[in-house]
DNA sequence: CGGCGTCTGTTCACTAGTGCACATAGTTCG
DNA sequence: CGAACTATGTGCACTAGTGAACAGACGCCG
């Protein structure tokens, strides 16, 4: 838990942009943690104290528990964004959970530190305002999807964004976890798993999943990510890289 | 198309809280137009050159269209919010359209003398940012919701909500609109409504919903929207600190 | 009054998804 | 090595939801 060094800065998006003055203003107040699957960055209800910084291949899910106990993610942070005082300004007690569902390393910064900044910077305020508008854009597409696609369609969904993230083939989840996410039954995503397998578009050993055939796996896929990735490019265009 | 009286600026409930000062800002920008069921405020794609404020009982949804044509209502708003350069202080495109479902009166504000007005007051920027907030969790609540619950406590949700406009007994709406809101087969509604009046717990006229039973549509709702009711006291309520 | 367009109820055959139960296989750890 | 977990595959009976088709019913307008 050391202050984080300029390297690691990079490693996140929305960070790795600013201008010095704006990363001046930040930089001594971010801490580098090292965060492994299931740990809990903002609880429900809480009040939002910190805001994290996803890095490298770092992936957490805002995941909200319905009234009958079931969970499910609606919607995902990785090195493009950020999660904790990012709309409300930190004023409110957070809405949803933040999990942590692909281990890496996050920045953590105090929400107040953040927004004393923002103050101060329109430059900063705007760029995430309109990181704002991107994340508000991914939960509308979900709750689209999540209304009208099949299982089969987001759980292709939900793995190739799973494989987006570690970068290679293999996406360490077990179907429990996937069906978690997906707020779905377990039994039904082992089946659709296993039909996926013996059209050999994937593979899966315990607690993995191995991509075997990309251009199956996206065909399967609704493509509602697809979308939510264009409006970024348009809304972040050119001022940041793409992942 | 007047500019808009002090009396038609106390029906939002954004704009009724604000302190003099800010609300001179705003006043002479503000124009009154009455909008009817169907209406586009904002499509997808454009840039968001208006905002709009729904006053008494006027309802205003995002509603999304998927790749294979069906749409989906994923946020609704009435005179609690607003609709535009809320989030994004409007230097994007509009992810989502945004289309009057009750009609009634809107107060419409060029986005561009809304922003001037957030850049120069953080009381302002600050209530508006606590207002996203309040977006946000609906629209997470929304994705959860459609993830999970069935459409007939999603429809009675609906209902529910539409009929807590009007503000009396009588929702004016076809089946076929009711699916579409949803993303469902109409026919499938057609059925779930025909249950539902037998069990008393509404009747239907051609193109009208008239509650018979509250406690009992209730009670069959999924209930989804009273969580994020209690979000949005807890955010909006009584705080609009001068600063 | 008659005609026309739209909304509604219902049938039918079908696919999607649930939830539980139980057998089996892979991992971990003493 | 064997015990104890945990993850997975699969059978079963069932409910939810689809989508097309068609017959009425309602309401409006000339």
């Amino acid at each position: 838990m050391t202050t984080a060094t300029p390297d690691q800065l990079r490693q996140n998006a929305l960070l790795s942009i600013l201008h010095d003055e704006d990363r001046f203003h930040l930089e001594p107040h971010i801490v580098a943690v090292y965060k492994t699957a299931g740990d809990v960055l903002l609880e429900a209800g809480d009040d939002v104290i910190d805001t994290w910084f996803p890095c490298g291949g770092a992936l957490a899910a805002f995941c909200l528990t319905t009234q009958d106990g079931v969970s499910v993610d609606v919607g995902f942070v990785g090195r493009e964004g950020a999660i904790g005082g990012i709309v409300s300004n930190g004023h409110v007690p957070a809405y949803s959970t933040a999990v942590v569902r692909v281990p890496g390393l996050f920045l953590r910064i105090k929400t107040s530190a953040l927004e004393q900044a923002k103050q101060e910077s329109l430059a900063l305020r705007h760029w995430f305002a309109r990181y704002s508008d991107c994340l508000l854009a991914q939960v509308f597409q979900t709750a689209a999807c999540n209304a009208t696609h099949t299982i089969r369609q987001r759980l292709a969904k939900l793995i190739l964004a799973g494989l987006a993230r570690t970068g290679d083939m293999e996406y360490p989840m077990t179907q429990e976890q996937l069906a978690s996410m997906l707020g779905v039954g377990r039994s039904f995503v082992s089946r659709v798993i296993g039909a996926m397998r013996q059209e050999g578009t994937i593979e899966s050993r315990r607690g993995q999943i191995i991509l075997k055939d990309l251009a199956a796996l996206r065909h399967q896929s609704c493509g509602c990510d697809q979308l939510v990735d264009d409006h970024f490019d348009v809304v972040l265009h050119g001022i940041y890289p793409k992942i």
